[in-house]
RNA sequence: CGCGGGGUGGAGCAGCCCGGUAGCUCGUCAGGCUCAUAACCUGAAGGUCACAGGUUCAAAUCCUGUCCCCGCAC
């Protein structure tokens, strides 16, 4: 089929990668326009386009796509399905009614649950047991087009929105190329989602990350593990030269009670609001990131420090 | 040129301010001890101290430039 592809940070990728290799014809690549993101503010690519320059695909990076002109320019390309992977912008009737077959999603959750930006990481600090990937035609609307295709897997305890985002970027790949050649078949069907469930995950801020100790140890743990590796859920840790920022980057709960915020061991178990959490790997500022035991060489936090 | 931290044997760090024998915890290897062990004891190997210049009798340490990593902000 002649496509178009939207997409912007590294989950969309491999995607991408998967309708090439499928065989489609990949007619053009839209991008949110390379930002001064990260360190230095320099002005870099978003992964998708990198990866689409470097397989010699032509790249789009308008502001938007509302204007007229941009409609206009989508509407030529002649396309059978636009296949759009966390774009980044809401996308006008104009340009959802453009391709003849409509255009394709790729969401990271079981919808109804989890519409919109965040689904990975709420997933997890939601506790949920299993998420998945679905393929859904848009409609105006946020996340709530009919679904024709998904793929499940289960949550894992020690399941990161790291190692989650890898799985279902993979999972979601190959669900996609699975269901553009169903529709190139014409075998695609679409069943309209339920409005009953429905959940919103809201974007992460900032200001989440901060982890309050005095919470029960099952939310600490679904917080740290929800926001691993980013933004890194984090929390002060005495040191010689003053408080240390920390980052924990994975944890399990387990038993021990104490002080919220005390280590209750030298092996990083911390106490919480109820019951306490085991930190599996962490990262202090200024270094790289570490499991615990390789952590604890270089940052001593022992039995009865107080973290904040 | 947004602010700041860092690159030291395989891993994680200290030393740098106040130049002069390369240190700590762990890992590896050999041997010992033990019913046994990720425990303990003894010994060993392994480092152009990111890279390039400069200052100096002497530079991991001071100065300049380059590359890379990380935290914050955005």
């Amino acid at each position: 089929m002649r496509l178009a592809f939207l997409g912007t940070p590294d989950f969309a990728a491999p995607t991408l990668a998967a309708l090439i290799e499928a065989g489609h014809e990949v007619a053009c690549v839209y991008s949110q326009p390379p930002a001064q993101r990260g360190r230095g503010q320099a002005l870099r690519p978003s992964p998708v386009q990198a990866f689409a320059q470097d397989r010699g695909l032509t790249v789009r990076t308008p502001v938007s796509l509302r204007p007229p002109g941009e409609v206009a320019a989508f509407a030529s390309l002649d396309l059978d399905a636009a296949v759009v992977v966390a774009f980044g912008q809401i996308l006008s009737e104009g340009i959802l009614g453009a391709p003849r077959l409509g255009c394709y999603n790729l969401h990271a959750s079981l919808l109804p649950r989890w519409r919109g930006a965040a689904p990975i990481q709420r997933a997890i600090m939601a506790g949920d047991a299993v998420t998945g990937v679905q393929v859904m035609r848009m409609t105006p609307g946020l996340d709530d087009g009919p679904v024709l295709a998904s793929a499940t897997t289960p949550i894992d305890a020690l399941d990161t929105a790291g190692t989650l985002h890898d799985r279902l970027a993979r999972l979601g790949a190959r669900l996609m190329a699975e269901t553009m050649a169903a529709m190139a078949r014409g075998a695609a069907v679409a069943r309209p989602q339920s409005e009953e469930g429905a959940t919103y995950a809201r974007k992460i801020r900032r200001s989440e990350a901060r982890i309050h100790w005095d919470r029960p140890a099952e939310q600490v743990d679904r917080q740290i593990r929800g926001l691993s590796p980013f933004p890194g859920a984090w929390f002060l840790a005495p040191s010689d030269r003053g408080p240390k920022r920390v980052k924990a980057l994975l944890s399990r709960v387990e038993d021990g009670a104490g002080e919220p915020g005390a280590a209750l061991d030298d092996g990083l178990l911390i106490a919480c609001g109820s019951r306490a959490v085991r930190i599996l790997r962490a990262q202090r500022e200024g270094r790289g990131a570490a499991d615990a035991a390789a952590f604890l060489r270089g940052f001593s936090i022992p039995r009865g420090a107080r973290l904040a």
